[in-house]
DNA sequence: TATTGTTATACTCTATAACTATA
DNA sequence: TATAGTTATAGAGTATAACAATA
């Protein structure tokens, strides 16, 4: 016989599981849409930033991703070999970089995201605009 | 100056590392509550699982889960380890196991869902049980 | 003293393939 | 042939601590 582990519960631990699946199916969805362009997600995200608030900091782009520091050295170490990113020292502090994309790097992450616009319309595409900003706003008041 | 990435996509990006923060948020929130019980998150889920489903094949639990079968071994031989859950054949299947909690799994599942429900009302609590159902209606159509 | 970035290390999670014993 | 479970292995993600250079 089971015990009674009570309903509210069993909700919230549904919830966080829902969570977890649809984080994994997505994260999934765009690693294949990636592949053919020779990038994996963690690339991605970081020409994204880049393209975004570029030239910026190690620190500063990590820090917009909740990357670990040690993760956004092998990262940009990655995008350096792939002639997508370069390290150039920042001008004002001896200590950090001022990293940015090159100018193919910044074609990559053009090409990357008319494929990966293609994915999130088949997943996000499900909900109306109005609902996606409902997800949002929900998810948003669950984040740190 | 940043090439033009698009705004859509841009909120669909968003979206994505929003529900990747949320759901890294709540899994070590979990963890945290779970280790003074012994426990990490992957045991946690199976105890539940066994305590409504067993008693059960390593696959059903498996599937119910979204687990890998190989992963299901390992923390099968954990949970058994720790004298928490126990493997008997099954009786028609002689392939199959019959998995189910002993007691002292099933005791220390009912701490361990005592322990999350503080968590989980910590971290779901700030919205209502209506924007609960809301945000579970939508997340149930952006899974498999 | 604190911060930027690097290196080394280790643990978890996930996935795959090869294997056995049964069905 | 297919399924339940085991084993081995590898890649990716994540986290920590120690360190050098600089602030």
């Amino acid at each position: 016989m089971p015990s009674e582990l009570g309903d509210p519960r069993t909700d919230d631990v549904a919830l966080g599981h829902l969570i977890a699946v649809v984080h994994q199916t997505g994260r999934d969805a765009l690693g294949r849409a990636l592949r053919p362009l020779n990038l994996e997600t963690r690339h991605f995200a970081v020409l994204v930033a880049l393209d975004r608030h570029g030239p910026a900091s190690q620190r500063r782009i990590s820090d917009l991703l909740d990357l670990d520091k040690s993760a956004m050295v092998r990262i940009m170490d990655e995008l350096e070999r792939m002639g997508l990113a370069a390290r150039a020292r920042a001008e004002h502090d001896r200590r950090a970089y001022a990293i940015d994309l090159t100018p193919e790097g910044r074609a990559r992450a053009a090409a990357a995201a008319e494929v990966t616009a293609e994915v999130t319309a088949g997943l996000y595409g499900r909900l109306s605009g109005a609902e996606r900003d409902q997800l949002v706003a929900l998810l948003a008041r669950l984040a740190p």
